[in-house]
DNA sequence: CAGTATCCAGATCGATACTG
DNA sequence: CAGTATCGATCTGGATACTG
């Protein structure tokens, strides 16, 4: 059944947790599969400074500018980026990832990287459920 | 900016994908996400062997039986558990974590231990925002 | 026992229009 | 420029009732 992995000492990190941070645990984590979440944060990571919010939104293609203030607003209430309003007009708002932002990013890596290598694998396993599935 | 990570890469691993494989890798991590769905498996893994859908049920505490459901044949469609039926009255149905699915929890447990081992910061972040924004 | 079928409430998200 | 406000389509998930 694969390597051995200890699932009671993974729980084991999460018990220690409260209530309340077991529900901030889970809502960091969902974040991950946020259809723009990650996406958005690893525009910033990529960039060379921080990013103007129309910048943003050209390079998240296909975000809306709803949402995309929407997924800004949550990144910067969890301290993965930092907004930055200058006094001018036209408005300027500039975006970066925080540090703690860039470990979270060095975090989900390995699993993009893994589902991504066992894509075939999965492809294979639905094909052949949806084959069965003529019984 | 805390440790350099170099996105690209990330990225780079992703590029080689087909649009189909993307949409299917992203739906893959989506699930990691989801509400159940790693609850479950994670009790699948720590059982000693299968599983009755009852038992998956009283485990898995708070979901319902439609969730429960879905969440099962998700699973099963992808590979990550098995899932046996019996020819008997009243029926019996089994299911078991596979090794790909362990696979996954493997790859999903890092990113579970960093998020609880941050909780504090996050914590910190949320309530200098919130202080904040009663300027 | 292990589901399926149906209904319904709440969240989500895009499109669109408007504003300091 | 960088948003906010509003509407409507879609999705999700729980509760409940029913079945091979």
């Amino acid at each position: 059944m694969g390597k051995a992995l200890n699932w009671r000492e993974v729980n084991s990190c999460c018990d220690a947790l409260s209530e309340d941070e077991e529900t901030l645990t889970r809502e960091i984590v969902t974040r991950v599969a946020d259809k723009w979440t990650l996406w958005t944060m690893s525009m910033l990571a990529e960039s060379e400074g921080p990013m103007r919010f129309s910048r943003v939104m050209e390079k998240v293609e296909g975000i809306s500018q709803k949402s995309l203030t929407k997924t800004l607003r949550q990144l910067e209430r969890d301290g993965l980026v930092t907004r930055v309003v200058f006094a001018e007009v036209p408005p300027r708002v500039e975006y970066s990832i925080t540090a703690i932002g860039m470990e979270m990013l060095e975090q989900v890596y390995p699993l993009w990287q893994w589902t991504a290598n066992s894509v075939g694998r999965f492809q294979q396993a639905r094909a052949n459920y949806d084959r069965r599935a003529l019984d």
